[in-house]
DNA sequence: CAGTGAGCGAGCTTCCGCTTGACTT
């Protein structure tokens, strides 16, 4: 017998499938070493020297993993072709004392490319498993000298890493600029022409033959002035311009855009979708949800081919490689149906299920149409020293559209000739105004991390729950993310005297440098290294440097209705507080009732109902007289009450509804 | 994932990345 490891059990079933009777097909599910969580686990006197332990969740799957490999003649680690996987088959081997392990690795789940893999063993890849290591070290060190230096200048319980810090800085500049974003107003003006008896809009585009910038019309008299002007002008055509513009098919899905159109969609927050992909994956309707890759494989190809030409016929389609901009590891194909012959409508799934593999099967389909074609024109209208510009398109051919429809508007114009002449029918200034920057969503924050190669498929979701379950941000009425008080605090603490670990760069330049590694140029250590010996200085200085009471104290003129003594505001992990300024002595604290809301409480009538957490640090509302009152709600309360029944209404998602469990009623 | 909590400073917290499961002393 046979023994072949993979990590993941759907995985582990499907390429048995493949293999003859004599190979057994086991999963190590994920990792199954790691650094203590505990401890730092790195002997920074010897070299970085890692000191892994097996969780006691992989201890069952090792001790399963030993009992196999003892039976088994032969020992095949079939993890996945990137530095994680290549490091998950060296933990194994060194967990399960392999003595010489076959390490195989294939880019398809097909019998011809495992029986090919599996003819070619290699031996394990000791450089990208080092940079693997290093990685882990990198980010090991990061974690756990920053975290505990947050602990001791601002509150317990914070956290920062290479990836977490970066996404809480994006949402706190975005919030600066937004902050600091002068709003401008700004005119447009709009006419309509006729022609025929036909009316079609134009716009006021250029004046003296040049173009009008955007805020170049400052004012309504400035607009009302021009269009004085423009009442009484003759107008003619001075261009007629008709050409063919095309519109192509997009990528199939990564994790990362699908994450994204989910949101976009039907704003599912990326955890959510992360959570029917896998459901999806392993029922065998997609390929692997966790991948940074668009490749395609010949059967999928093949089978677009086969269902596009049949049902849309042969111009339809069109063979089309996509390849990922930047660097990728790629051990996977982009997300895909499994059997791209099985449309949406007869997959027998439902409503979110449904609407996910309906979004991966189209995108995927389409992504191996024909481009779509639209006539468009551009028409110049002249008068005076003004002229007006008229853009009109029409499909022409739908292509991939037919697939994957996508909204735009279809304008025809009538048929205009050079030096035709026009009546103006209508004049119409417009006032607009320049917009902020708008608050990142979890669609735009995963691609801004993306973009920037910080994190990977797997952690896109879990950097978006960390980050809020540390109270850094949170999100607004629009599903926004905003920062917390506490996360501009503790951001600005790294931002200034931890530029390097929060820079942007940051992760692009250790890529670079664990690639070094990968290739043999450079050795783990020296990485390591490299990093800790100016981080190490730089840590040592900021410990005495930085002040905690500068960053969480304010003074207050009230004063401890306990013991007398002045009440200081202080800033813990769930925001603002008084507490008294005799502590340890009197441990006088109170809340500072920003967040209670404007409705009493319906129990006791003398409190008012605030926003509070549990200890996993989920939002409920209760009376603020608790523990004298322990009324409390899941739900945000509207302040008004139910007319059936008078109990309060709470505001669940964009419903309405009755916070009483007996009753229905129900609002918008 | 089906029930909610009073301490935030004083003590065991924290990283990123791979993968699903849930008795263990």
């Amino acid at each position: 017998m046979k023994l072949v490891i993979v990590e993941s059990p759907t995985k582990s079933k499907t390429i048995e499938k493949f293999l003859g009777k004599e190979y057994k097909v086991l999963s190590s599910f994920g990792h199954i070493r790691d650094l203590p969580k505990s401890s730092l686990g790195v002997d920074l006197e010897k070299d970085f020297q890692p000191k892994y332990v097996i969780p006691s969740k992989s201890r069952k799957v090792i001790s399963e993993l030993k009992k196999e490999s003892k039976k088994a003649g032969e020992i095949i680690l079939a993890t996945d072709e990137d530095r994680e996987g290549e490091a998950i088959a060296w933990h194994l081997s060194e967990a399960l004392k392999i003595e010489n392990p076959k390490r195989v690795v294939f880019h398809e789940i097909t019998k011809q490319a495992i029986e090919d893999a599996f003819r070619t063993p290699r031996e394990l890849d000791m450089n990208l498993v080092n940079a693997q290591q290093a990685r882990r070290i990198l980010d090991r060190i990061v974690g756990y000298k920053l975290s505990p230096f947050l602990w001791k200048k601002v509150a317990k319980g914070l956290s920062a890493g290479r990836v977490q810090s970066v996404a809480v800085r994006l949402i706190v500049e975005r919030e600066r600029e937004r902050e600091k974003f002068q709003k401008e107003e700004y005119w447009t003006i709009k006419a309509t022409f006729l022609k025929d008896n036909k009316e079609f809009e134009s716009f006021l585009s250029k004046k003296n033959g040049k173009s009008l910038e955007k805020l170049e019309i400052k004012s309504k008299e400035q607009a009302e002035k021009i269009k004085k002007e423009l009442e009484f002008l003759p107008y003619k055509v001075s261009s007629v311009e008709k050409k063919e513009s095309v519109k192509n098919p997009f990528p199939p899905f990564t994790t990362s855009s699908l994450q994204q159109e989910a949101w976009n969609k039907f704003r599912y927050p990326a955890k959510m979708t992360m959570k029917i992909a896998q459901d999806l994956y392993e029922k065998g309707f997609i390929t692997y949800h966790r991948t940074d890759s668009v490749n395609l494989s010949d059967f999928s190809l093949n089978s677009a081919k086969k269902f596009i030409t049949e049902a849309f016929g042969k111009n339809y389609h069109s063979f089309r490689k996509y390849k990922a901009k930047g660097k990728t590891q790629e051990a996977h194909e982009a997300i895909r149906p499994a059997y791209p012959e099985k449309r949406p409508e007869d997959s027998g799934l439902e409503k979110q299920h449904f609407k996910i593999y309906d979004i991966i099967w189209r995108k995927f389909m389409s992504s191996q149409m024909s481009q779509a074609i639209f006539d468009s024109v551009a028409i110049d209208i002249s008068g005076g020293e003004y002229e007006f510009r008229s853009t009109g398109q029409t499909l022409k051919f739908d292509g991939f559209l037919k697939v994957y429809p996508m909204k735009f508007e279809e304008t025809e114009l009538p048929d205009l000739k050079r030096e035709d002449p026009l009546n103006i029918q209508d004049i119409l200034p417009e006032q607009h105004f320049t917009q902020p920057p708008p608050r990142y969503t979890e669609a735009s924050i995963i691609k801004q991390l993306e973009e920037n190669g910080i994190g990977r498929p797997s952690t896109y979701a879990p950097i978006i729950s960390t980050i809020q379950a540390r109270n850094y941000i949170e999100k607004d009425e629009n599903r926004r993310f905003k920062p917390t008080e506490i996360g501009i605090v503790v951001n600005d603490i790294l931002v200034e005297h931890f530029p390097v670990v929060v820079d942007i760069k940051f992760t692009a330049k250790m890529e670079n440098e664990l690639d070094e590694v990968a290739e043999g140029k450079d050795t783990w250590e020296k990485t390591c290294r490299d990093f800790y010996e100016p981080f190490k200085k730089n840590l040592e200085e900021k410990y005495e440097e930085v002040e905690k009471k500068d960053i969480t104290d304010k003074p207050t003129d009230k004063i401890c209705p306990k013991c007398g003594s002045p009440l200081i505001e202080k800033l813990g992990r769930y925001g603002r507080f008084y507490a008294c300024s005799k502590f340890p002595e009197c441990k006088y604290t109170e809340s500072l009732k920003k967040d209670a809301l404007d409705v009493p409480c319906p129990k006791c009538g003398k409190g008012k109902l605030a926003g509070k957490r549990t200890k996993k640090g989920k939002i409920f509302y209760g009376c603020n007289r608790f523990p004298e009152c322990d009324f409390a709600l899941w739900d945000k309360p509207t302040g008004e009450k139910c007319e059936k029944c008078g109990s309060l209404l709470v505001q669940k998602g964009k419903q309405i509804k009755c916070s009483n469990k007996d009753c229905d009623f129900k609002k918008k």
